[in-house]
RNA sequence: GGUCCCAUGGUCAAGAGGUUAAGACAUCGCCCUUUCACGGCGGAAUCAGGGGUUCAAUUCCCCUUGGGACUACCA
């Protein structure tokens, strides 16, 4: 028995299996070269981020696009940070949008595929394994010092760090003897596992990147931790470990990896396994103060949080097809000629991939919205809404069902036609759209709202003569003439041309009429189709508005 | 400090040595129009800078600049 055999034992004297049974229980995947295997590694250390779902899509689909396998797994190894409900939303989240995983553990802890477990902290017996292994080939020791974690020791440890910029770092505990090793157990000393790196600082790696090519660098040259003085290993070892087990083909992660690529493939290397492919994906921004850009954060952007998506009432394939904008360009414009189909027939290749970190644009993502719901039927945008509302506002969720079929009305109005209005880009902007149609929640004052243009004895007199005047039970050609009429007869020009020519003879032209009706009835001066509205509203109620506003004009 | 990544309009971007440098969102103007929209037409707006290589560089190479990431017993 070796020196480093012995130290092996010490550390490991019970494990549960060895390392030639558990490889024996991950056999190689029955897959075409094609096929990818790839998977979303989240850590449930918050609620759902959108750099995060980001990543998951662009794995998602190149598993979709081969027919491979897209896997869950959670990555709960740093269980100080760890947040208590976060893997239920994550789940929650994924369902909501239609992300179906092949492989995954259910909330009650099945394993449903043969891969599993799919929950690190379940899996630390494996690790510990191939631990006590590189313990044994001498390409790993025990450490006992102290140990750094958070920011503050981080920011301590570079104030030094960067005045003797050794191009190895070399732990102390790496060449303790086994009767120093003995000595620390026996004392009960917890201890980490490092990687006894076998370079000096000077070597050189290259990998291939999906997104950025080769990439030649630095070769990892320090001791790194491979398990932390708690059991359980940080995310290089664990990364290693599993994507190897499970047969991931490629490792779909943000760009901010790169740099620690070298150290992942120094631990593939120790532990004898062929290397992954990896697919780094630059980083979801925004614009900072100082015009900068900056990582999206859920600090100062809601909209980083994937929950906002459902707060605010997205159709899901809208965020979908903004993030697959934003993931691979040439979306736009197979849309643009395909755009009726599902975007799940849109061939999804990685060579288009952005290298650029994008900035998110939310005026973009509402306009893919309010497209999308345009040519949506009115039963469809009905239900929608009404699902938001029940659950982010009870209150017009009952409005919704108790005027069910006015509300359907009211949401047909300019849809359904060749060249729909595009006024809605989330369900929560009906209620705000549409309150008008709501006696419950309509504030009549707003019917008050005239532009200050318009003189007080002009909005009367073309009031009143309407009132007294115009069907609304008619066509609506003729409803319309009846209205020219009566703004010609209370001053205003029927004429536009004429109205150009000299407009103050005027008290404004049949537009203006028009906009004065419309605040009347709805208190605003963009609505759809005013006839359709007063149809729906019917005429009792928009004679009652307009009475209200005689009355209350001052 | 070191290592790496990125660089075409305000934003997303096409272009891969020779183009009047596409398109979309936003913006502006005009048209259509009963308002708002929708739609149509048009405008303004981009190759970060400097060196090479080449007959020719937005495109290839180098440097500079700018932005970003990493440099934890976090992921």
């Amino acid at each position: 028995m070796t020196n480093y055999q012995k130290i092996a034992e010490l550390l490991y004297p019970n494990n549960k299996f060895t390392v030639e049974e558990i490889l024996s229980k991950y056999p190689k995947r029955n897959l075409d070269k094609n096929q990818v295997v790839s998977r979303y590694a989240p850590s449930p250390t918050g609620y759902m981020h959108l750099g995060n779902f980001f990543q998951m899509f662009i794995s998602y689909n190149l598993t979709r696009v081969t027919d491979g396998v897209f896997f869950l797994r959670i990555e709960d190894t740093d269980s100080k940070r760890e947040k208590k409900d976060a893997t239920q939303v994550i789940y929650e989240i994924l369902d909501n949008f239609g992300i179906k995983a092949n492989e995954y553990q259910t909330l009650d802890g099945e394993d449903i595929g043969a891969y599993g477990p799919y929950v690190q902290s379940q899996r630390v017996e494996i690790y510990k394994a191939f631990a006590k292994k590189l313990v044994a080939e001498g390409k790993a020791f025990p450490c006992f010092c102290k140990k750094t974690e958070g920011k503050e020791d981080v920011l301590k440890l570079r104030e030094h760090k960067f005045e003797n910029d050794d191009a190895k770092e070399y732990d102390p505990c790496r060449d303790l003897s086994y009767e120093e090793v003995e000595a620390n157990i026996k004392e009960g000393k917890p201890f980490a596992i490092r990687l006894k790196t076998k370079n000096t600082g000077t070597e050189r790696v290259k990998f291939y990147d999906l997104i950025k090519g080769e990439i030649d660098t630095k070769a990892n040259a320090k001791d790194i931790i491979l398990v932390k003085s708690d059991g359980v290993p940080p995310y290089a070892f664990a990364h290693a470990i599993d994507d190897t087990l499970m047969g991931t083909t490629i490792v779909v992660r943000g760009e901010e990896y790169i740099s620690s690529t070298p150290a992942h493939m120094e631990i593939f290397d120790a532990l004898g396994f062929d290397y992954v492919t990896y697919c780094h994906n630059p980083l979801i921004c925004k614009i900072g103060d100082e015009g900068n850009r900056r990582k999206i954060s859920k600090r100062y952007d809601p909209e980083a949080d994937m929950r906002y998506y459902f707060e605010e009432g997205y159709p899901i394939e809208s965020v979908l097809e903004y993030l697959l904008n934003l993931i691979n360009s040439g979306f736009e414009s197979w849309r643009r000629e395909n755009p009726t189909l599902d975007w799940k027939e849109f061939k999804f290749g990685v060579n288009d991939i952005t290298a650029v970190a994008p900035i998110f644009d939310l005026v973009k993502l509402n306009d893919i919205s309010k497209n999308l719901i345009s040519r949506m039927n009115k039963v469809d945008v009905y239900n929608g809404a009404l699902v938001w509302a029940e659950k982010y506002d009870t209150e017009f969720a009952k409005l919704l069902k108790e005027h069910k079929n006015m509300a359907i009305n009211m949401l047909n109005i300019d849809r359904e036609i060749e060249r729909p209005r595009k006024d809605i880009a989330k369900f929560k902007d009906v209620k705000a759209l549409y309150s008008y149609f709501f006696n419950e929640i309509f504030d009549r004052a707003e019917l008050l709202n005239f532009d200050e243009k318009y003189a007080k004895e002009n909005i009367v007199r073309f009031l009143t003569a309407y009132k007294n005047v115009v069907d609304v039970t008619v066509q609506k050609d003729e409803w319309f003439a009846g209205v020219k009429e009566v703004a010609g007869s209370c001053g205003f020009a029927t004429d536009n041309k004429a109205y150009k020519a000299n407009p103050t003879a005027y008290a404004g032209n049949v537009a203006d009429a028009c906009t004065i009706l419309r605040v009347a009835i709805t208190g605003r001066t963009q609505t759809p189709d005013l006839y359709s509205i007063m149809q729906t509203l019917g005429k009792d109620e928009v004679m009652s508005r307009i009475d209200y506003v005689l009355q209350n004009l001052k």
